[in-house]
DNA sequence: ATAACATATGAACATTTATTCATATTTTCA
DNA sequence: TGAAAATATGAATAAATGTTCATATGTTAT
């Protein structure tokens, strides 16, 4: 049947594609968090130091520490130091978009 | 200080849209599964229903269905009877958009 | 050098999540 | 009607995840 061919075309091109797919949803996983998503948010607007983030979160320095590890090991954003603070910012253009792409399904 | 200023400015921003953030977080975790990723990819080329989903990612009925209840409780496939089977399929064209605009963040 | 400050890290704990197994539900067809 | 087929559901289990607490690391200024 014509179906059934063209499904298991679908299973070759899914199998070939298996790694990036996988990559895929990690990549999503690093958004798959409120506290994560307003970190993001909020870097969107300004670089921000780790104290600052968790003042304006309410969570403790702690927990935005491991957070922005997870978003910086996910490629999402990026550090450099200035004095005694840690500065962070989005890693490229590609965050805001993301961001911006997941916005409009919410608010549509 | 300015700096102090427009974190605080930022703060109250996110505060505002809190709701909308933490539903951004749900919608990206639907999305943070490679089980689901690879179901969705295969949607965008098809419908299907549930068996064909189960045999060509070598996985449970069960799991398959699970995790249908996942997609379409996050509003992002739809359900059709067709007989004894029930064909699944994308919801509407943000999760395509979705899907590509993660896609070109990984084969960038 | 040392105290004070900012951030990172590791272990522990509670919660969430994905899968499997067994079984229920719904539809078709003989 | 009753058996077979397709899907859904609930309980159980194992694995992953987010937060907290305590502490380590690294930087500045006295």
């Amino acid at each position: 049947m014509d179906n059934k061919n063209s499904i298991s075309k679908i299973k070759e091109a899914i199998e070939r594609s298996n790694e990036v797919l996988d990559a895929l949803a990690d990549l999503y996983k690093v958004f798959a968090d409120a506290t994560r998503v307003k970190i993001l948010v909020a870097l969107t607007q300004s670089e921000m130091c780790v104290g600052d983030i968790s003042e304006f979160l309410d969570i403790t320095q702690s927990a935005v520490s491991h957070q922005l590890r997870v978003l910086k090991t996910g490629g999402l954003v990026k550090s450099r130091r200035d004095g005694k603070t840690i500065v962070y910012s989005l890693a490229d253009a590609h965050v805001r978009t993301m961001i911006d792409c997941g916005m409009q399904h919410i608010t549509e």
